[in-house]
DNA sequence: GTCTATATGCTGATAGAC
DNA sequence: GTCTATCAGCATATAGAC
């Protein structure tokens, strides 16, 4: 039972590939980078996985599942629908800058000559339509563009990454209030 | 007068490379595609250009002084602080969606590798300064987070490109003017 | 300025021993 | 399950003719 089992070493090569994609992107990460990363050889990967577009796609299934629990589990005994959505944000902000490398991995272009592209958007949509149901949920003034709204707050969350770092960004929590109370209550003091 | 220049190939690869670097992304297109594009050989790029690198900087400096250029443009005669920045997104995004592959190929997470890194950065915080004078011009409620305020707008906006689609998404400016409205007037009707 | 030809190294993936 | 060894192809970039 100590020994290397299919399932533990296929974790680690997941977080290895995580890393390195995360790191490099996905076409600048080799498969030598990925094997180095998880301590093996090359070779050994292909024993896991079939392809490296097929590593891409399991990344995006582990990870989208992963934020996917965690969100999902910070709506509980959450009741007020701002409050929800707030929340959801914050699980979103912490998972995604705080999580480890495996999301911000995920959170970005999808090369486009990837085999299981489509798996990877269905995966993506799957996980954003909590944030429909979230803002679906919202008395919203009537005209409202939710769909727009939708895109705009998701856009504001994944764009962070480019620009949000460790020591210096405001907390996760602090990001996700801020955003959220910016369309909560209008900026305009003078309308 | 009608024999090739350097200065006239220059431009053409440069639509070129912006173009295989939108469609590809910068470490899967290669110089031969890059050089197919623009219909010449491999080779005759290194006339022009000293590296894949020099060539990426290069189209970050056209696309950004371009984008810079329209926004800028959009602000003529507009004088109303939020007005101004309403101008300034819809020029932002009309550029940005419809303009061509060139800004497409800008506004992503830059290759981790690549010489000219910091440059590439410095021209980006240059245009954005842009929408720091705008914002900083907007009356706002008292303990309104105005860096938080930019790069919650400019996320949602540069996110746009990653769903937008030419003959299904909405207008460029009817996006921008959801978008600020979104923030102007308060969404939650009950407060 | 653009070409042909090529150097040099790295790529994803496979074969087959252990 | 992991290894060594290797294949075939493509990468960026250069040399030098025209």
């Amino acid at each position: 039972m100590s020994k290397p089992t299919s399932a533990n070493r296929r974790g680690q090569l997941l977080e290895a590939a995580a890393t390195c994609f995360y790191r490099e992107g996905f076409d600048a990460a080799s498969m030598r980078a990925i094997a180095e990363e998880a301590d093996m050889r090359t070779a050994s990967i292909y024993y896991h996985f079939d392809s490296k577009d097929d590593l891409l796609v399991a990344v995006h299934q582990v990870a989208l599942e992963r934020i996917r629990t965690a969100t999902s589990a910070a709506l509980n005994g959450v009741e007020a629908p701002w409050e929800r959505l707030e929340a959801a944000c914050a699980a979103h902000l912490e998972t995604l800058l705080t999580g480890g490398t495996f999301f911000k991995a995920v959170m970005r272009q999808v090369p486009s000559k990837v085999a299981g592209r489509e798996m990877i958007f269905k995966l993506r949509d799957d996980y954003e339509a909590i944030f429909t149901g979230l803002i679906g949920a919202l008395d919203l003034p009537a005209g409202t563009e939710r769909n727009s709204l939708r895109l705009m707050l998701l856009g504001a969350m994944n764009w962070t990454f480019t620009w949000w770092r460790p020591r210096t960004g405001p907390a996760p929590s602090v990001l996700a209030t801020t955003f959220v109370n910016n369309l909560r209550t209008g900026l305009d003091i003078a309308s």
